[in-house]
DNA sequence: GGAAAGAGGGGTCAGGGAGA
DNA sequence: TCTCCCTGACCCCTCTTTCC
């Protein structure tokens, strides 16, 4: 009899992916199967894909479980989504309970922006040692150009028609096909009826889609009007030219969906078309949760100056690169401004021409202002300002001081500038498996990897390409798999003083309890205000309402904390309180708004808050932090083995407690001895 | 057997209005 | 003026169940 075979095991979070993937395994004459909870058997299959549903089933749990020797590796593809998507897609949340499995995990993303590498390990499970191989993702055979436009000149659609006539007609050869994204749904079905009569988005039915999909990637129909939909792993080797309306969610998803183009290596076109009387709000810098890099985005369409690639390179690979750096690279629309493309579309901006019926479904000036509901959110992204802006003469503050640019001449010099990319370690200093230092990005490697292989080998083998399994890997394996469950014991140990707060103050107010000692019993119907009721008999209570304010601002993974008290929800869901789960009914949260009120009490009294940021736990509270960034402090992440900082420090505050109610008693005892 | 609906996992945000 | 409450919209997916 035959050994059982072992087999790699492929996570895929789209569909069209995972079946364009099982048709590539099979023109490789290797057996491939799609796992189902309701179709377990892979028969003779070496490589065996999951959709992401399955992957963080119960079902799957068990299966793994019982066959884990068989396993030779699980991969997950497009692991970026894990921080983008995980939002509106609790199963990337799931994924986390396959970092136990005792196999190889390799993770895989052409996207991973470097300032997320640390959120993408903490949000996989993995130990924030495992090395990242990186390779660069500049793509030389895209030319990227920002097209801006004057609704009072001509209309989006208008606009639209004839640049895609324009494309069609003189810029894409026989059967090269194009793509335009736009942000709603709404949008792709008006300029489906207006120009490209073929598009994709999640609303349509799967066979219209598919027939769609397979109309224009046959050259049938030459374009394609779509969501974000189409943005993930379309792999065409035709696609000559992208067109984005606005900047679509965020600079990540222009990355993305720039990355469709001409597969095959030939010159291609990504055009992005925003309109010149509106301005993208900068705030100051981009924020942790902003996995899409809409901050990053805006700063790229607000750019009028600088080489398009130098924010793609330094959001994208934390190294500033431009057209004049890469060899045989397809220029942008600064460092090439009088090329035969933006040439020919100034004259269609110029001179748009009657726009013919049809072409704009009113008298609004774009797509967006049909009269639609989309048209109000639009405006809550974009506002208007009056003066015009301009591809050479404005010169934007904000831009050049967060530039790090060689440069502030209207055309970039070359640079190879790195700006944020440590050196690799030498060879010789092998880094502590635990030490922070251990983690550096290492240089160009096969392609965009990320491994968890034995750690001194990957660095040892960093520049070396192709990457090797290495032969033992179980030693390592075993590690990280231990850690993981090490981590589990420490949160777990953590919700047990939770749970031990939650019975105790189930139904009552625990700010009475925090501040006076007193377990105040809330009555229904009975108005106790926290803070201003605790306090009653004061003149006046300061910051009586402030935690409302800083409650609004507090935002934590979404699922994973209750969103009424802010306690941790499976797997670490305390005893005492329900799972908030998918009910018409309002959950009944035994200890409202408890975690916000408790900070709020920590940081409203002077003796409290200066213990507490004295605690070497919290590194990075100071006696004088402001509310914004206190408040971004409380949503942070440490590590594998922690709450958000907030909920860490409730944990922290009823430790306190607990030790000074027992030494109270304690002084009490001996006293009445 | 195929198409459509529901479930998953549970909010967030903006805007408007009422009441203190 | 501030707080609270209500309403409606929210791009991006896949699997399972129900209905015809």
């Amino acid at each position: 009899m035959d050994p059982p075979q072992m087999v790699t095991y492929v996570v895929v979070p789209n569909r069209d992916l995972l079946l364009d993937h099982m048709k590539h395994t099979r023109e490789f004459k290797m057996e491939t199967c799609q796992w189902l909870a309701s179709k377990q058997d892979i028969h003779n299959s070496k490589v065996v894909y999951l959709a992401l549903e399955s992957a963080g089933s119960d079902s799957f749990e068990a299966y793994w479980t019982k066959n884990e020797k068989f396993i030779s590796r699980i991969c997950f593809d497009e692991i970026h989504q894990m921080l983008s998507h995980a939002e509106f897609r609790p199963a990337f949340n799931k994924l986390q309970r396959l970092a136990k499995m005792r196999v190889p995990h390799i993770y895989l993303t052409a996207s991973l922006p470097v300032r997320m590498e640390e959120h993408l390990l903490l949000k996989c499970g993995l130990p924030s040692t495992t090395p990242i191989i990186r390779s660069p993702t500049n793509r030389t055979n895209i030319s990227y150009n920002i097209i801006r436009w004057d609704n009072r000149v001509t209309t989006e659609l208008h606009l639209l028609t004839n640049l895609v006539n324009l494309l069609t007609e003189h810029f894409l050869e026989g059967g090269d096909i194009g793509i335009i994204f736009a942000e709603s749904k709404h949008k792709v079905n008006l300029i489906s009826k207006a120009i490209t009569h073929c598009k994709s988005h999640a609303d349509m039915n799967f066979r219209e889609r598919a027939e769609d999909f397979r109309n224009w990637s046959k050259g049938i129909r030459r374009w394609i009007v779509a969501s974000t939909t189409l943005i993930h792993g379309i792999d065409l080797p035709n696609v000559g030219a992208v067109i984005f309306l606005g900047p679509v969610f965020g600079l990540l998803n222009i990355v993305q969906g720039g990355g469709r183009i001409l597969r095959s290596g030939r010159f291609g076109h990504c055009i992005v078309l925003t309109e010149s009387r509106t301005e993208l709000i900068l705030l100051t810098g981009p924020e942790d949760h902003d996995f899409d890099c809409e901050w990053e985005g805006r700063k790229w369409l607000r750019n009028n100056t600088v080489c398009r690639r130098i924010e793609l390179s330094r959001t994208m690979d934390g190294k500033v690169k431009t057209c004049h750096d890469l060899p045989g690279c397809f220029f942008c629309d600064i460092c090439k401004p009088d090329s035969d493309l933006l040439t020919s579309i100034d004259a269609i901006i110029k001179d748009p021409g009657v726009p013919q019926e049809g072409d704009t479904p009113s008298s609004s000036t774009s797509c967006a202002d049909a009269g639609s509901s989309e048209n109000d959110e639009e405006n809550d992204r974009w506002v208007p300002i009056s003066s015009l802006t301009n591809r050479t003469s404005t010169t934007d503050p904000d831009w050049l001081s967060n530039a790090d640019t060689p440069s502030q001449e209207s055309h970039p010099v070359s640079s190879s500038a790195e700006v944020s990319a440590p050196p690799p370690p030498p060879p010789s200093a092998a880094p502590n498996a635990l030490s922070p230092a251990s983690r550096r990005p290492a240089k160009a490697c096969a392609a965009n990897v990320m491994t968890q292989f034995r750690r001194q080998a990957v660095l040892n083998n960093a520049k070396k390409a192709p990457v090797t399994l290495p032969g033992d890997v179980s030693t390592s394996v075993a590690y990280d798999a231990a850690l993981v469950q090490a981590n589990e014991q420490v949160k777990h140990a953590k919700v047990k003083i939770l749970s031990e707060a939650i019975q105790k103050l189930e139904g009552k107010c625990p700010i009475c309890w925090a501040s006076k000692s007193e377990i105040f019993t809330l009555v229904p119907g009975v108005k106790h205000t926290p803070f201003l009721a605790c306090r009653a008999g004061h003149s006046y209570v300061h910051n009586a309402f402030g935690w409302i304010d800083f409650k609004k601002r507090l935002k934590f993974t979404k699922y994973q904390y209750c969103y009424m008290c802010g306690v941790p929800q499976k797997p670490y869901l305390p005893d005492g309180h329900p799972t908030v789960g998918c009910t018409l009914e309002e959950p009944n949260c035994p200890v409202p708004d408890f975690i916000v009120l408790i900070i709020w009490h920590i940081r409203q009294s002077p003796a409290i808050w200066s213990q507490a940021i004295r605690c070497p736990r919290f590194l990075g509270l100071t006696k004088d932090i402001g509310l914004t960034e206190f408040t971004a402090w409380c949503m942070t992440l440490k590590d594998n083995r922690s709450f958000h900082n907030a909920v860490e420090l409730v944990i922290w505050f009823l430790q306190e407690r607990a030790s000074a109610d027992r030494r109270s008693l304690e002084l009490k005892l001996k006293r009445s001895l």
